[in-house]
DNA sequence: GCGCCGCGATGACTTAAGTCGTGCCTTTCG
DNA sequence: CGAAAGGCACGACTTAAGTCATCGCGGCGC
């Protein structure tokens, strides 16, 4: 994509409708969001670009307006471990502001993105005047909390073909259109990113992805995946480890 | 210890002190504490009971009183995941009681322990009249998601030699006694625990463990290990998978 | 005391995971 | 167009993780 169009693609989104799009700011007034989004400051910032790096102290909170915000924990090695992509409507850093600490991960931009930069204090504040918010903030972190869990159940219980295949599932089910052939959907990450994402590394996303292939569970395009045996790529998901002292 | 003896262990502690030791209703007056105490229901649950399942309905909080409640994720072939052990002063079940989802995990008594249950409807009033609860209740859920972050980077970035060597500083430096041999503390936990907390299986700590001594890190005294050289221990922490595609 | 049983230790083995080198195909950009 | 870069593919290899069977100790109950 040319540099100058990309500048462009980016919507000057009303900060409101931003706010609005977060699930504990949904419930507020118009005019509560009106001030609100009066106290926000825009950033803007470009792929790959850093937002936060792990450890740094948090200011404020960072809604997502547009684009894609990676969370993630990196090894020494370079190896990472993806947390969690946030998108419009989510938020980065309410923990921290809760508890005070600093970020529990990194964040970068996994796209050209639109963020609003909350300041604490006024955060915090409207939490006390509506406990409907905090309410609300509770159950996002909850929602959080059980993707997590689940998260550690695969990373510690499933293998990795197990966890390639919930990911191309998950992927089917949202972007996946019906076709004569089967289910299609584009590979928009790297081998690189979904390894990440999956808890592996490059190459065995390239090999497990073969593996599937050869077994007429899908097929590869390019970039493009037919999922030719939806049935049998369920049955992969739940798979575990092979066996244990119980 | 005789069946007889351990039962009267169990001390009939006072339900408004157990519930003051919870982070988020140490902040209540004691007039209030006994109010809440007046709803809750005492329950006593044997080493190895279950508390809870998996994806089970929840219908109030689960205060502990005495005891280890083990929250943990288990796989078809009988393998587990510890995610946290909840002692005296934790909760189990208020992410649920919010969100009103099931249960993420299973929960089982590792020993003997003392529960107070408080109905669903008694805790979110509570949080709606009182909105220092309901922060101390995020403060709380911010805990716990820091450390749900570094149980993933641990699985997916560490070795389990490296997770084994996290396992014994904690325990040093929770338990440990300076020597003039080293730090001793004892090892309470069967290997087959061990690895369930750290992600692996029985076999996998005993060689490791043994591996720890072999290099001079341990000493292992029946179950009791003696740590002489403090600084390896916390250098084996730090290690990371060999390498990456980055 | 005797025998059962759970658990730890350990060696031999299998398999999944990860590493490395190379070659090829795209895309990008001068 | 052609060079360079980035990413995929793939085969060969190494190593960590996990499996299995066996032995032996120590506690517990009869």
């Amino acid at each position: 994509m040319p540099t100058e169009l990309r500048m462009m693609v980016i919507p000057a989104l009303d900060p409101v409708e931003a706010l609005r799009r977060v699930s504990f700011f949904a419930v507020l007034p118009p005019e509560e969001l009106k001030i609100l989004a009066s106290h926000c400051v825009v950033r803007r910032i470009q792929k790959d670009e850093m937002l936060v790096a792990e450890g740094d102290p948090c200011e404020g909170l960072f809604v997502v307006q547009s684009g894609t915000i990676k969370l993630f924990k990196m090894a020494e090695n370079g190896r990472e471990q993806v947390l969690v992509n946030e998108r419009a409507g989510s938020t980065v850093g309410e923990l921290s502001v809760f508890d005070g600490g600093t970020f529990p991960a990194s964040a970068l931009a996994a796209e050209d993105s639109t963020l609003l930069f909350l300041p604490k204090r006024e955060f915090l504040e409207l939490c006390q005047r509506n406990s409907e918010v905090s309410f609300a903030v509770i159950r996002s972190l909850a929602w959080r909390f059980r993707y997590l869990t689940s998260l550690v159940e695969e990373l510690s219980l499933k293998e990795v073909s197990h966890r390639l295949a919930r990911f191309l599932r998950e992927r089917a089910l949202k972007l996946g259109v019906r076709t004569k052939r089967g289910i299609e959907f584009p590979l928009e990450e790297t081998n690189q990113e979904i390894g990440a994402e999956i808890g592996t590394v490059r190459d065995l996303v390239s090999r497990n992805l073969r593996r599937f292939v050869d077994r007429g569970i899908i097929r590869l395009e390019r970039r493009k995946v037919i999922v030719l045996d939806i049935a049998e790529l369920e049955a992969q998901v739940s798979g575990a480890k092979r066996a244990s002292g119980g």
